[in-house]
RNA sequence: GCCGCGGUGGCGGAAUCGGUAGACGCGUAGGUCUCAAAAACCUAUGAGACUCAAAUCUCGUGUGGGUUCGAUUCCCACCCGCGGCACCA
């Protein structure tokens, strides 16, 4: 293909560049189709004809909102690009997808405004962003482009379905779920953020439900092991921690007592998890969650064996009912204030024969460790705030740090995390940690109790009552029996002919052709499943597919996976933390033990960009006005300038407001780069005999931003290309300028970050030796990346600061081939006047030199 | 309350196997060019003291201690900000 020189002369304009690049690239299909490539990492080769390595870069999958392109997108779209751009010129293979997680609730609720059904919305916002993404020179690997709501997406999300389906990774199951009352819809635990709903703030309230889940508990162990293995932030795997909440205790099972304090001839039992047995000698009472089946038990009048009377089970019967109807956020509303019943019934401690009376209270989760606590108020404030509030006696088996041994009757008495036991019989005098050890023996040989570990991590609740999602690929029976629909039948289409209105059911609901679809295939009487599958699904697995887009006998062929995954580098946003990776790393597991790839972790390296905060430094916002939209910037200063702004705003991981006036200041940089390097074109020597500043400068500069852009140091090495400028054109009038190979080296250090100026100059520098463009090769960000001359890129000479008693007096230079001439250095530091005036007493005296430190190359440590 | 991250000029930030604090950019001030303005370019720019000036000195990386010839960097205690979790037994 040919390349048109430029004749536009001297001056940067970015209007006329960059469109005309950008059509050129995409004729001449400039690194598509790259996961086709594969093949042995070792033989491939690269058109500079070195050999080449595989490499994933993954951005994490854009919702297509109506909004269009965030300064947020572009900031880590343009990291990954530069990247890519940077490793492929270094002759490695990099492939660099994108993909639209188009699934989701705002395209819906559009329709629900407007009746614009979703997939139009969904359809013209992904044209939106192509457009934007496109002008910013981000190279995209968009022949193997992904779209969760194409059915040729979606067939492969419902084929995950029924893979876990059928290895009873995902069942069927009546629970308390979290329901929206606006979204009209279930959410999983990890979508309720302070009792509301994550996407509509509405408080959350609790509903039994039969719903789907996924059991990722299955792996719990393996998604806490599997973090060491990865190289992500340590924050970000500390939190993955905490929400799988991995505690080690024991599960001690109370006998329930008649009123003779006989165990009852049921043998009823309750058993209670805690961390804590150490302190059970100080166990005054038992608390169960309203859920607990003991407690419906109480309520339903079945256990007056134990003692319990009707009025007390009327009494229960009524807390139950009113702890059902609270919401979340009225729960969390009471804070510390504690409600309860008390039921009537005793259980037996068997360590002193201590008789416990048994409570309902809702500051007891159902969900977490059995339901049932047993209550130790000296030494836990929940269990004190609870036993003061209901008169039950507190005993205090711990020591405090102070010695105290006095009864507790303040909270701050409350001693939970060290101390001596005392009051405890055998245990008296042990430490806390040692006193639990041999307890929980003590509890086992008797038979008492068994060592548990629970675990936070609730299974994942996949079901929605919405429409625009993948349909969940089951089908009912005539008799309401479950079966998957069958694989000839995938993808199982989502219907069209629906109303959006919210009915508080599933919108498919409403779908003739849904239910006729059923009994065509399945027989008279058959119903689908109404319900569409959490978002989440479908972007949790996207990386798999990426690697085979178009593959349209497997959801992803194992050769390819294997090639490209684990994902060298994914970019993605703190938010994602817990929801997408934890549910990325369970299907990466579970497809791994199907065995469809060797490898268990799908994101080796991960990075997470901070925010691009408004120029008033709060987070973005229409309401708040302090919106900037990525296509003015381009209108005013282009592409180029938009990109190397945000990337030399400060550190990626950090949260930065935007500066209006500094973009300007960066668009002059990339001005004051093209004069100073089609200027240099038109007179350059075709070799350079002496070595000038400006040349050293050139080598420390490509050194430095080879090292940059490797750690993702992408704000100092744009610094540093501002400092090498600073230097060039400062350079002496009689400097010979840099040669046309050096040119050359300084176009190509610029491609990654300023692609379109740099493909600009490359063109004018062909075009200033009349060479034509390689035919194999044609474009800047085809040719390899300049390599430094360590020799040039060492300083001349360095600085030696010299200190007395640690304060700095003095400095002088040394060439930097003597700095190893240790003995020469120290004489020198001692013998320069304005050290010299320093090592002299009131009278003039001179002063003993106690101690010299030299550190090799930086400074000279004098102490008198 | 628990877990994690951070605190450096007027602003964004740079420098941490301990070794010139403030790179680079923004802003500001003065200047050149211009009838004028903008743009562009040049110079200065942490605070303070002293000086005609040059030079020099003192202080300075959230606070208070410590280790060291030397601390933004390491240790201890605390304060503040941000993010996450939260009546999790």
């Amino acid at each position: 293909m040919s390349v048109s020189p430029s004749t536009s002369g001297l001056a940067y304009e970015p209007q006329n560049i960059e469109p005309k690049w950008q059509l050129l690239w995409e004729k001449a299909d400039l690194f598509q189709n790259t996961p086709a490539q594969l093949t042995a990492t070792s033989t491939q080769k690269n058109t500079a004809g070195r050999p080449s390595q595989k490499l994933f870069h993954l951005f994490a999958f854009a919702y297509p909102s109506g909004s269009g392109l965030h300064v947020g997108h572009v900031e880590s779209m343009t990291a990954l690009d530069i990247l890519s751009r940077f490793q492929r010129m270094q002759g490695k293979q990099v492939y660099f997808p994108v993909g639209w997680d188009a699934f989701g609730l705002p395209a819906e609720n559009y329709a629900i405004k407007t009746g614009v059904p979703p997939a139009k919305t969904t359809h013209d916002a992904i044209k939106t962003f192509q457009t934007q993404i496109k002008r910013l020179g981000i190279s995209y690997d968009w022949a193997n482009e992904i779209a969760t709501n194409h059915p040729e997406y979606y067939k492969w999300t419902q084929w995950l379905f029924l893979q876990l389906y059928q290895k009873g990774l995902a069942y069927k199951g009546v629970g308390m779920v979290n329901w929206c009352p606006s979204c009209q819809t279930v959410l999983a635990n990890e979508q309720v953020v302070n009792g509301q709903c994550e996407r509509c703030s509405t408080d959350v309230i609790q509903k039994e439900l039969n719903q789907w889940y996924f059991k990722i508990t299955a792996y719990q162990d393996e998604l806490i092991s599997g973090l060491e293995t990865v190289d992500w932030p340590n924050a970000t795997k500390q939190q993955q921690l905490n929400w799988i909440g991995k505690k080690a205790g024991i599960n001690i099972a109370y006998q329930v007592i008649d009123r003779a304090g006989q165990p009852l001839d049921s043998g009823e039992t309750i058993t209670c998890f805690t961390t804590r047995p150490d302190t059970n000698f100080g166990a005054t009472f038992l608390v169960l969650a309203p859920e607990h089946t003991f407690a419906k038990k109480v309520a339903a009048g079945e256990l007056a064996a134990a003692g319990v009377t009707s009025d007390q089970a009327q009494k229960v019967a009524v807390y139950l009912d009113s702890a059902k109807k609270k919401t979340e956020l009225e729960r969390q509303q009471e804070g510390r204030q504690k409600s309860g019943v008390f039921t009537g019934a005793y259980a037996i401690n068997q360590l002193n024969n201590r008789k416990l009376p048994v409570y309902i209270s809702d500051f007891v989760l159902g969900n977490f460790g059995t339901g049932a606590v047993v209550g130790v108020p000296g030494h836990d404030l929940r269990d004190f705030e609870f036993a003061t509030q209901f008169g039950i006696e507190i005993i205090r088996v711990v020591k405090g740090p102070d010695g105290d041994i006095s009864p507790i009757i303040k909270p701050n008495q409350v001693q939970e995390d060290a101390g001596v036991m005392i009051n405890s019989e055998f245990l008296d005098g042990l430490e806390i940690m040692a006193a639990k050890a041999k307890i929980m023996d003590h509890f086992e040989a008797k038979g008492w109790g068994q060592r548990v570990t629970t675990y936070k991590l609730r299974d994942w609740l996949i079901s929605r009552q919405r429409y625009w999602g993948a349909p969940i690929p089951i089908v009912y029976d005539p008799e309401g029996q479950a079966h998957p629909v069958k694989p000839e039948h995938l993808p199982w289409r989502l219907p069209e002919d629906v109303g959006f209105k919210p009915t508080g059911e599933s919108p498919l609901k409403s779908s003739q052709e849904f239910i006729a679809r059923t009994e065509k295939l399945y027989g008279k009487g058959w119903r689908p499943e109404f319900d569409t599958m959490d978002t989440f699904v479908d972007s949790s697995w996207y990386y798999l597919r990426y690697c085979d887009s178009r593959n349209t006998q497997e959801f992803a062929s194992s050769e390819r996976m294997s090639a490209w995954l684990p994902a060298d580098l994914y970019l993605i946003g703190p938010e994602h933390i817990v929801l997408h990776l934890l549910y990325s790393r369970f299907f990466t597991k579970f497809l791994r033990d199907e065995g469809y790839f060797k490898f268990s972790e799908p994101f080796q390296k991960m990075r997470h960009q901070g925010m691009i905060l408004g120029p008033d430094g709060k987070k973005m916002s229409k309401s708040k006005g302090n919106v900037i939209n990525p296509d003015s910037i381009i209108a005013e200063f282009g592409a180029d300038t938009l990109r190397v702004y945000e990337m030399f705003m400060g550190p990626l991981e950090a949260d930065k407001p935007w500066d209006t006036r500094a973009v300007a200041g960066v668009a002059r940089f990339l001005k004051r780069w093209f004069k100073a390097v089609t200027q240099a074109l038109a007179t350059a020597p075709t070799a350079n005999q002496k070595i000038t500043q400006s040349q050293r400068k050139l080598h420390q500069t490509l050194k430095k931003i080879t090292e940059d852009l490797t750690n993702l140091k992408f704000n100092t090495a744009i610094a540093a290309l501002m400092e090498f400028l600073n230097v060039w054109e400062a350079a002496p009038k009689t400097d010979p300028g840099f040669t046309r190979e050096e040119l050359s080296q300084i176009i190509r250090l610029l491609a990654p970050l300023a692609p379109f100026m740099a493909e600009e100059l490359w063109s004018q520098w062909l075009s200033a030796a009349d060479l034509t463009p390689d035919s194999q090769a044609p474009f800047v960000h085809q040719q390899s990346w300049p390599e430094f001359n360590p020799d040039l890129a060492q300083a001349e000479q360095v600085t030696i600061m010299v200190q007395v008693n640690g304060k700095i007096r003095g400095q002088f230079a040394v060439a930097t081939d003597q700095i190893t001439a240790d003995e020469v250095i120290k004489t020198t530091a001692q013998s320069l006047p304005e050290i010299q005036k320093w090592l002299v007493d009131m009278s003039g005296a001179t002063l003993p030199i106690k101690k010299i430190i030299y550190v090799s190359g930086r400074l000279v440590s004098l102490v008198v």
